[in-house]
DNA sequence: CACGCTTTTGCATATATTTGCACGTTTCTT
DNA sequence: AAGAAACGTGCAAATATATGCAAAAGCGTG
């Protein structure tokens, strides 16, 4: 590969990604740690981008032709709800949880996209309207603003009138022993009632997540039929997951579901 | 994750967040406490951010672009927000409409203000999350994406659980003759259930809307406890609402309810 | 093809930065 | 006033960086 060519090539990372990290690209293009620094430092000196440590960014935020929200998720929420979007087939009905990795899965929906949402969250229903042929259904009840989702009486009883295919859950605590969790008891209530009323539950889960136990128990991992996980998550964790029933989703894979009816 | 990206996302998230909890940031990118502290401690000195204890704010409260859209509605629709917000005593139950007008009350409420609001539109409902006092019950059903509020059966039913003081109703058309008047069908339906739902129904209508029918009738004048109107309305139109039994308000003046009972 | 020259690349070493933790202090809450 | 939470500082381990150097590859000239 040719240095010139090769520069050219970060700069397009930059512009894609907004940022690059220099070991990684490293590895990426096989090449050592220090050509690639010398690679950036050069081109910072020529002020095509910004020289920081441990890799670089555009020369000012701007310069990064992502959308601007879908920036400001960190790069593993916005990669979990990618993959999650991504298992939603054409016309299926879906439930989908509130909170930031949910708010990323509506984010990567492509705008074509045919389908019967169902949400209990507010905020996760505004995101929802710029999709023309989605279905939005929202579920009522009391706010609860930490999570911006509706919870309490009303909404579980709202949930027992619909049957989706798959209910994209979120929660703050993924281990083996504690099951799923989460840090509200009404919440807990309704992820189990918006379970029991889909077909397939999968977990969406970013690393600070695994193997934490929150006070509430939504309902053993062995009920969830699958889990989005981060590229980089440990092996182990994975193949603990798999051996509690579960399907493991993680970017960039064809993620082909099997094992559970869609 | 690098160390610049991070504190560009800090800086991003103060902007559109309005403001910066440093635990709950740390948690989220599965870093230390202390890392993001060191972060905030860092761009403060350099002038970025405002750090105060347990996070940090913006370094000018006018940077957030929070209140850009109330700036955004014309004077006409703020002005009756305004008056409608004064309407609202403490401590009631009021059921609150979709649409921009109903933003506006929304926008002109008291932080201090305390009150349960009923609302069947999530715009509405996320624009209320800011007032700690406030409790907000979300009436679920279909999301009707030109008013943004949730309309069918689902949400004609849950209505049917309400009791509340007021409904303040945002309406197409006014018009002696016709009616209150609304330009869908499940709109109409729903506008008309919650009137039913609330000891008074108070109409919130900007010039434009007056001396209209819009397509489908919510319900005659007759039914309305009052309405309010901008301040400038011609004086015979508003002889002609009270003439029709309604209590009618303006902004500016002392709107004490008489007639009715609150 | 041989020769010297330049460029590029990877490595070793020394230096700098980042990060999490421990500990004592300050600030908030009740 | 007491307890909890957040804070700053110093420190050590991990990581990233700059620099000098040598080997390898590319280049032009004769």
């Amino acid at each position: 590969m040719l240095t010139q060519e090769r520069k050219r090539y970060l700069l397009q990372v930059l512009k894609q990604q907004g940022k690059l990290e220099a070991k990684a690209v490293a590895a990426e293009l096989g090449l050592s740690d220090d050509t690639i620094r010398r690679d950036l430092r050069e081109l910072a000196a020529a002020g095509m981008l910004q020289r920081v440590h441990g890799g670089a960014l555009p020369k000012s935020p701007a310069e990064a032709d992502l959308d601007a929200r879908k920036s400001i998720a960190s790069g593993s929420k916005q990669e979990i709800g990618k993959t999650a979007a991504g298992l939603i087939k054409p016309d299926q009905v879906v439930i989908v949880d509130g909170g930031t990795t949910a708010m990323q899965l509506v984010k990567n929906l492509r705008q074509d996209q045919k389908n019967t949402i169902v949400t209990h969250s507010p905020t996760i229903a505004v995101a929802l309207s710029p999709y023309p042929l989605i279905t939005v259904i929202m579920i009522g009840g009391t706010l609860f603003r930490h999570s911006m989702v509706n919870i309490g009486a009303a909404t579980v009883e709202a949930a027992s009138h619909i049957h989706a295919d798959t209910f994209f859950m979120g929660v703050t605590g993924v281990d083996v022993k504690a099951g799923l969790s989460t840090g509200d008891l009404e919440e807990a209530y309704v992820k189990r009632a918006l379970s029991l009323r889909a077909a397939d539950t999968i977990v969406m889960a970013s690393s600070e997540k695994l193997q934490v136990a929150s006070p509430y128990v939504v309902m053993p991992l062995e009920k969830a039929s699958g889990i989005v996980l981060e590229k980089n998550t440990s092996s182990p964790f994975k193949k603990l997951m798999k051996q509690s029933g579960l399907d493991v989703f993680v970017g960039g894979k064809n993620n082909e579901r099997k094992g559970h009816v869609l």
